[in-house]
DNA sequence: GCAATCGCGTTTGTATTTCAAACCACTTTG
DNA sequence: CAAAGTGGTTTGAAATACAAACGCGATTGC
């Protein structure tokens, strides 16, 4: 008999993966988020330390994925833009964290 | 204070990930030849259920980075595409899997 | 015995994704 | 009011993913 740690749904999982959410930045992007509900722009490009550039393109694929939403406004003369987590987002990247978690445990677990 | 559940090494965590193991067909890969040791190019597919072109492309990648080896020979005739995952590839994956759990564990706990 | 089919994979070409350099708009500062 | 700073978007080049088309040897049908 064959080890089989891992079922097939294992790989089901990892194939059918969400890929609005398996890029890493946009990962991080909403695990940044959750905890806090929101953050401006500038701030997320700090923390996570990436080009404008980078952060405004995934900011746009969630937004556009219904994962976030956006308002833009002036914080002290300042165009500021704000980019809040939906409850599609909290449910998705939570549901991503743990299918991933599991797959890994029954992994691990040898 | 503003909510800290995940360090700034999380997001670094992420952002550094192995991209030759994130991509789902390649660690769906690794995971099936884990517990294995080595398969069949042909089981591969079958039980991963992803075209040829598709496999093949990927495990040329696997190879590329020393992250399994690769065996023809003739069995039973047929020319046979065997697939071994490496010391490296075992190392690879494990700690793929470790650093994401450890991350996701950080998130869920809340 | 030789055309047709089948098993096993590889190559090739297109579509998508990623990413940062260049750019735009508005403010502040010298 | 020119120069530099802040805040973010657009664009275009490079890498990646993927499946259709192809190659190659073994087997089967006629």
């Amino acid at each position: 008999m064959t080890p089989e740690i891992l079922e097939n749904d294992s790989f089901k999982t990892i194939l059918e993966l969400d890929s609005d959410i398996h890029n890493p930045a946009r990962m991080s992007v909403l695990m940044f988020l959750l905890p806090r509900g929101r953050a401006t722009f500038t701030s997320i490009q700090k923390c996570l330390n990436l080009t404008s550039g980078n952060l405004s393109s995934h900011i746009k694929k969630l937004q556009s994925r219904g994962l976030v939403d956006i308002k833009k406004t002036f914080i002290d003369l300042k165009p500021t833009t704000e980019v809040y987590i939906s409850s599609k987002g909290r449910h998705s990247i939570i549901e991503y964290a743990k299918s991933l978690s599991n797959v890994f445990q029954r992994m691990l677990e040898d």
